[in-house]
DNA sequence: CTTGACCCTGGAACGGGTTCCAGGGTCTAT
DNA sequence: ATAGACCCTGGAACCCGTTCCAGGGTCAAG
């Protein structure tokens, strides 16, 4: 049975990282980057986070999904643990991250239309032609003069979902 | 002056590259992916393309900017320059493409919104608090129960930018 | 005592397209 | 001859957040 004395107040690492729904992993990566401050250790070594980095987490997952990038977060959030008030520079870059999104939202409506089009033209091609016939689909598409899109939007991928090694192509 | 026999109708990498917009790094990387195939060389050992490269090449950043990845590419090109008729391949990837941005153009959109009544939050929150005060703009973040966006859009950095290793951050 | 669930560490892999690097040629114009 | 612009090569760096790895502890239940 785990030790209860002081309240049962401190997780360790595999409990936050349920509760926070992301893997132990990656709370080792946030405290290497300075979003998670080192926690107390108890005696065996183990870290012992106090329930109240499970609000941290979540502050940080938000953020991130709001496009912050880990070490921009790292440096607001230690200026801030400081005591600093990063306020206006957070403020700053959240507008930076929405004209980003923005840009983005453009670039991928542009997008979608394109391969929309595309795909409506490519349909009445295969329809009347036999297939197993070459049909030009990919000739089609050299007009476009490569509208390159930038990645940016930082946005990660999902966790949890370790495992998974198996390499078949085929199609 | 460059050599003109047989009407000037090859390109040195530098020309292609020029002509369609990226680096001849890139151009070369698109040969080892086997997206290109590997032109004749000249008595130096210098490649000379065929002009009819440039639009091979065009093709390939289209497909590049509607979503399609090198590999896919490197597959469905090398079989159809073998004759077959990729076709259908072709069409159903398209349209897991668009699918796929259609899943990110909602994802973006949510995100969107987000950022802006945040940002609208936020100023009212700065605008009534003294400044270097912590107004607690990143507290309000932390309830939004993280979801988590996926990175897909492949959708390529701008080229023909390099030099450019300063360091600078300090905002 | 063994099993199995957790925990520890730091460094490396991943994806995907582009870029960079070192070390070395080739060609043209001064 | 010498600068300067191009070209060649293959392998590695880059981005960035997450995951994986090996090699090693801690601890409770059976």
């Amino acid at each position: 049975m785990r030790n209860e004395t002081s309240k049962e107040k401190y997780l360790r690492s595999g409990d936050l990282a349920r509760l926070a729904g992301l893997s132990s992993d990656t709370l080792r990566n946030y405290e290497r980057k300075g979003l998670l401050a080192r926690p107390r250790r108890s005696a065996n070594g183990y870290r012992e986070y106090p329930a109240s980095d499970l609000e941290r987490v979540r502050l940080v997952r938000s953020a991130l999904g709001i496009g912050f990038t880990l070490d921009e977060l790292a440096r607001i959030l230690t200026l801030r643990d400081r005591g600093g008030a990063p306020c206006h520079q957070v403020r700053a870059l959240a507008g930076t991250k929405l004209a980003e999104v923005e840009a983005q939202l453009l670039e991928l409506t542009a997008l979608r239309d394109d391969l929309r089009s595309l795909l409506k033209n490519w349909d009445t091609l295969l329809a009347k032609n036999p297939p197993a016939e070459r049909a030009g689909l990919l000739e089609s598409l050299a007009a476009k003069d490569l509208p390159r899109r930038t990645r940016s939007s930082r946005l990660a991928q999902s966790p949890i979902n370790r495992k998974k090694k198996s390499k078949e192509n085929q199609w």
